[in-house]
DNA sequence: CCTATACTTAACTACATGGTTGAGCAAATC
DNA sequence: GATTTGCTCAACCATGTAGTTAAGTATAGG
């Protein structure tokens, strides 16, 4: 739980970079490579590497060394944790989100408590 | 649309120290001033200043100046703008929310696209 | 076996960040 | 009017970041 909070300081830090999120963007549709997800980019094959290992040591990213190949998968969970921080700040930007709560809650509270647990 | 992105690159960055989110943790209770934002935090009322420049900065927090002091407050719209970002990710890592989705999309489909916009 | 491929690591540059102290300034207060 | 208060600004330091090139390692393929 605590530990969370040094999460969210790599989590972030990983998301402030366009590139880093480009390359997110790219994993969301499958699986690439190192080279594979430098090529879109003008830059160095050793510094795309750096921004997936920034990537992985956030535990965005999770590698599979395969050969001399290493295959980079989108890891979510720590995304989730990013996205819940900025849900407790969700009521501040959109009411119509509030009314689709308690619209949902209107409807079927159990059901709802079940999707969310 | 393209400034958006930039405005994701502050404002992930502005997340990114655990400090800055305490103090937007703050500012989601009342507004206050740069004083009142930095005491929580063993560190000179300037380095704190700092930080809150950076929210600013990043569109996180505005300001008004009233006397001598600077009342903060919370500013979602870009906060929101991030959680946008992650949203696209959503169905990563739960597929809960999916079914949430979609059992919404069933429900009322034109309510709901009432309430998105 | 030799070479090309897919990476990482190391060393370096340039600049940004997070923190400090000290000075400055404008508004409250005495 | 003098002083305290609330804050910013400037200068500085240490560290981190984003990028480079060059070298090293290990696998795949001729």
């Amino acid at each position: 739980m605590v530990e969370q909070i040094a999460h969210l300081d790599a989590v972030f830090h990983a998301l402030a970079d366009p590139t880093r999120r480009a390359m997110l963007g790219q994993l969301a549709k499958r699986e690439l490579t190192v080279g594979e997800l430098a090529t879109p980019f003008s830059m160095s094959l050793a510094g795309a590497s750096k921004h997936v290992r920034v990537l992985e040591n956030a535990g965005l990213v999770t590698r599979t060394i395969r050969g001399r190949t290493h295959l980079c998968r989108l890891e979510a969970a720590r995304l989730a944790e990013a996205n819940a921080w900025l849900r407790r700040y969700q009521h501040f930007w959109t009411a119509k989100l509030d009314t689709l709560e308690s619209l949902l809650r209107a409807e079927d509270l159990a059901k709802v408590k079940k999707l969310k647990e």
